[in-house]
DNA sequence: GTTTGGGTTTGCGTTTCGACAAATATTGAA
DNA sequence: TTCAATATTTGTCGAAACGCAAACCCAAAC
């Protein structure tokens, strides 16, 4: 709770169009932490005991699979909801979340739930929306993993992360958190080594910049074309 | 309206909790209609002005890619409830809802969507753990093209069709509705060539019988050791 | 400054699976 | 019954991408 301070309040953007008041109110109902990079939110298969805002940072959602294989669902950044299970009637958690980077977190108890949509109706309408839309996505993602090459995923990948957390730089987007090739491979189902050959070929092709768990898009328009599955080498 | 008789009521299976006479009401709110085999009942990017019942029937939910691939993302069988952009806030339906065999559909106009849910409570709840459930299958979609091979991907799909629409047989468990090499190549992202071989083999080894759009589960333990990824040629 | 460890690059052999092609089987309609 | 359309099987070939291995590079810690 303590984090809860002015200077913090201050920063809290305008969310599902609940009015200010409204909005510190529910606020004040939830706890608040800081989680520094690579502590666990909340681990895969653990009772979902409460649900969570992410009010700065940068979280990675992973699922675990029996014979060790990670697979990133996806990030979430500031301002976004997420560890609604509870929400959409599940027992446990189906994922595990970790801080990308150092990261301030709201979380409400589940047991608040009831309470909160009766109170606050857009609250609840707009995570189901919200829900709506991951559904959405993670269709996306079967589709492309169905139908589309490595080259294609990899590039799609690079163009999401670059839209939805890129930093302008004088060289061009930076993503604005540490990403490996290891990360980029688990986003895409691949191997870290041909996320390397790719990020290679970009680079010497002037597409992109990249170093140790860093991208920079330079060419988006070139790097959406090879995300449109262009055949030209 | 007219095909709402009494030996359809008969029928209606318990649904979401609803007392019989609740639901006869919330069911009388509904049109009702007779897709045959191939029908399409909504389609991909049409606006979505109404959520739906199956009653009988089966029916494939399809997205089709701008370069023309399909990837099948459902099957809805008898008593789901589908076509439900509208209750998560999206504007149009993201797939194709086609009839797979005769099927028998109510349909109610998105505007009511409000009222009903007001009205019988359960009935929201109950349609969001509903997506709840799918976002979670569709994530499980996802690991699985990302870390599996072809082989255990086919082994999956039939193993989980089996389960949801296996009619029991004196030779094994049938699914119950046809289903091609070419369907089943676009629920798992491979080619009908691919599964025409697997089913080939899997027949040689007493796994499988199959004819023209039509599989026998005969081993199922055997299929679930291929779907886990044991390597024993 | 040096060391250590994690991240990255790159080469090479191998496997999986898609692409193409053609033959064959099955069903439903004429 | 025959024919046409559709579905399935099977073979061959080649490309895509993985697995393994080794070298390299960089950043932080000592």
């Amino acid at each position: 709770m303590s984090l809860l301070d002015a200077s913090l309040i201050a920063d809290v953007p305008p969310f599902y169009g609940i009015e200010r008041e409204k909005l510190i109110a529910l606020l004040s109902m939830a706890g608040s932490e800081r989680y520094e990079k690579d502590r666990t939110i909340f681990s895969q298969g653990e009772e979902a005991h409460s649900f969570f805002l992410l009010l700065d940072g940068h979280i990675r959602v992973v699922r675990v699979t029996p014979d060790g294989d990670q697979v990133i669902a996806r990030y979430i950044s500031s301002g976004e909801i997420f560890g609604i299970a509870h929400a959409m009637g599940l027992e446990n958690y189906p994922a595990n979340a970790v801080a990308a980077v150092d990261c301030v977190v709201l979380s409400w108890s589940g047991s608040l739930w009831k309470t909160i949509t009766e109170k606050y109706p857009t609250f609840a309408t707009n995570t189901y929306k919200t829900v709506g839309a991951r559904l959405q996505d993670t269709q996306d993602r079967v589709v492309e993993l169905a139908t589309e090459r490595v080259e294609q995923r990899v590039a799609t990948a690079i163009l999401k992360l670059a839209n939805q957390t890129g930093r302008k730089t004088e060289e061009g987007i930076l993503i604005d958190f540490p990403i490996s090739r290891q990360d980029i491979s688990e986003m895409t189902g691949t191997t870290l080594h041909t996320v390397s050959r790719l990020l290679s070929a970009w680079e010497n092709a002037g597409l992109v910049k990249s170093g140790r768990k860093k991208i920079t898009l330079i060419e988006g328009h070139k790097l959406a074309l090879i995300a449109a599955g262009d055949h030209n080498k």
